[in-house]
DNA sequence: ATGAAAGCGCTAACAA
DNA sequence: TTGTTAGCGCTTTCAT
């Protein structure tokens, strides 16, 4: 392998001249420059990485810890940040918590191993409650899940209007028992619910909503019940994409008509829900917006670690597709 | 930070013993380890990776290098790869070549700067041509892209195989003029390819086939087309899950019934393929088993560097469902 | 603007 | 079985 010294006989200068060069440090001759970068392509040379971290103490990483990196939204997220990243001269350490708390645990402590400059995360809704991002050696940024006192930038849909929006819309297309079944495990879910109620009150309704575990198969199983009832309710209302796609399911299996029998929306326009038919109303979120942000606001607060605590709340947008359509 | 010193200060014993203890040596008496252990939790010790890193020169770190990680095929992978990967106690590199030649070069790059065990990756076809693994400084094992003389560690499906049956079960179904729609960025869009003009050729059907850029917006503008055609072919069938997107998104804008008017048929068991009517005949790939294998190779890879290369070759699962029910 | 040299925290030879 | 110590390759003072 060959190392430093290798470059700086090479190019007939010290060490110290070859770091400056490949550091992109200031003050340096062209001169020199031009000799050192010369050695370096000539011999081919490239830095220790673990050498110049445990020296610098930097490591320009970062950490993406994602909830559930089989939903698609999350996916989206996740290469909207990495390719940011990357542009930025940053490496990213993708990590999949799988909506589970010791797994979640488990990789955060691993992040402060490895020393990173920030950690990107959408936390499950139990760390949310007990987080202290002070007790974190690296700043945080939350993506898609926050609480209203939370104490850490963060980059989030606005999910009370969100939901409220998409209830609104079902009650003007003339659905009154509008049942929500919400993803229990994050805090999305719970506060777009916290919009279908307000939502529903405002037009005087009674609500009834289902928290449910955050997977299409716990969805599909509860939406099949809710098809069984004599009468139907008017509407099944999703608080994800994925929640969505097992009120689908249900909703094939039983065989009923959409929106004849039955309305049905939810959240994240993915490629199915205009697929299927009739196609599906939801919430679109902009995913790219939302890592892109995050990427930022996380590499601001690097730079700036002192400064106040921002968070983006980004709006959805609402596509009425033929699943709602006026009964 | 408290370092190693700290540690063997405080447990009244040498830096190497506490190095001993906490890297799991053998040869260490219980109670220098219990002394050892103990003064680790009351100081909170975590050894600082980039040193470890440096002086031993392993750094129990993997890379997975995916095409594409939109495709919910290479999410199911990476997930699998992870999974595995962390239970071995070893942390995984997650990049996203999107297909890029460019990018993919880069990232093995770094592969290499991050020195890096070992790396799983899914090449393009640019890169699978000239592929010689000698040439990097560390085990590659390929998933779901391997030409028949690559030499290298590989898990990929049969796709000669998984191309002649799905072909072959549109033509028992009555289908003769089926046109192939397959990505050809890859390897396993040509090989499937290679399969349907088996298939094709046994039932002395001519063959027409598209070669596309292995995303679902193009395979939909090149199915819109062959949808405009009078007569109609009797099926399209496509190489991959975002090739059978694109041909369905087409479908349904043409409103042309399937499988009345033709059948669609291709690859990837995701769940919008059962959820939309008619419900989608496609292979379904193995995607759990091909992240799990691919991570086996390379452990077994890691530990016997001079082992004869292995391929393993998995069979897709022909699911016959409504969209090519018989004519 | 450039060089000399110390030392980041750890592991592994070697010694005992 | 345990301790001593050199040194991994780099960056960064400090000196010039």
């Amino acid at each position: 392998m060959v190392k430093i010294v290798d470059v700086a006989k090479r190019a007939g200068v010290s060490t110290a001249s070859v770091s400056r060069v490949i550091s992109g440090h200031p003050g340096i001759s062209d001169e020199l420059r031009e000799r050192v970068n010369v050695a370096v392509k000539a011999l081919g040379y490239r830095p220790d990485l673990a050498a110049r971290r445990l020296r610098s103490g930097r490591t320009d990483t970062l950490g993406l810890i994602v909830s559930d990196i089989r939903n698609p939204f999350f996916t989206e997220v996740s290469r909207a940040v990495e390719d940011v990243a990357y542009q930025n001269g940053m490496r990213v350490l993708l990590c999949n918590a799988d909506e589970d708390p010791d797994k979640e645990a488990f990789y955060l402590e691993m992040m402060r191993d490895e020393n990173v400059s920030g950690v990107i995360l959408s936390p499950t809704l139990a760390l949310l409650k007990s987080l202290r991002p002070a007790n974190y050696p690296f700043p945080l940024v939350l993506v898609d899940r926050c609480e209203r006192d939370t104490d850490a930038d963060a980059v989030v849909l606005d999910n009370f209007d969100a939901g409220y929006r998409l209830t609104e819309h079902l009650i003007t297309q003339g659905c009154q028992r509008i049942v929500f079944l919400y993803g229990s495990v994050g805090s999305t879910g719970p506060q777009r619910h916290q919009g279908y109620l307000a939502a529903m009150a405002a037009a005087n309704l009674a609500p009834e909503a289902e928290p449910i575990a955050p997977r299409s198969e716990r969805a599909r199983e509860v939406a099949s019940l809710l098809l069984q009832r004599n009468p139907l309710p008017d509407a099944l209302a999703a608080s994800s994409g994925l929640v969505l796609l097992g009120i689908a399911e249900a909703v094939k299996a039983a065989g009923v008509k959409v929106p004849g029998d039955i309305a049905i929306a939810g959240f994240d326009d993915l490629p199915w829900t205009s697929l299927v038919t009739p196609d599906i109303t939801v919430i679109r979120q902009p995913t790219n917006e939302i890592g892109q942000t995050a990427l930022r606001l996380l590499l601001e607060r690097v730079a700036q670690p002192e400064r106040a605590v921002r968070r983006v709340v980004l709006r959805g947008e609402l596509l009425a597709r033929g699943s709602t359509q006026l009964r």
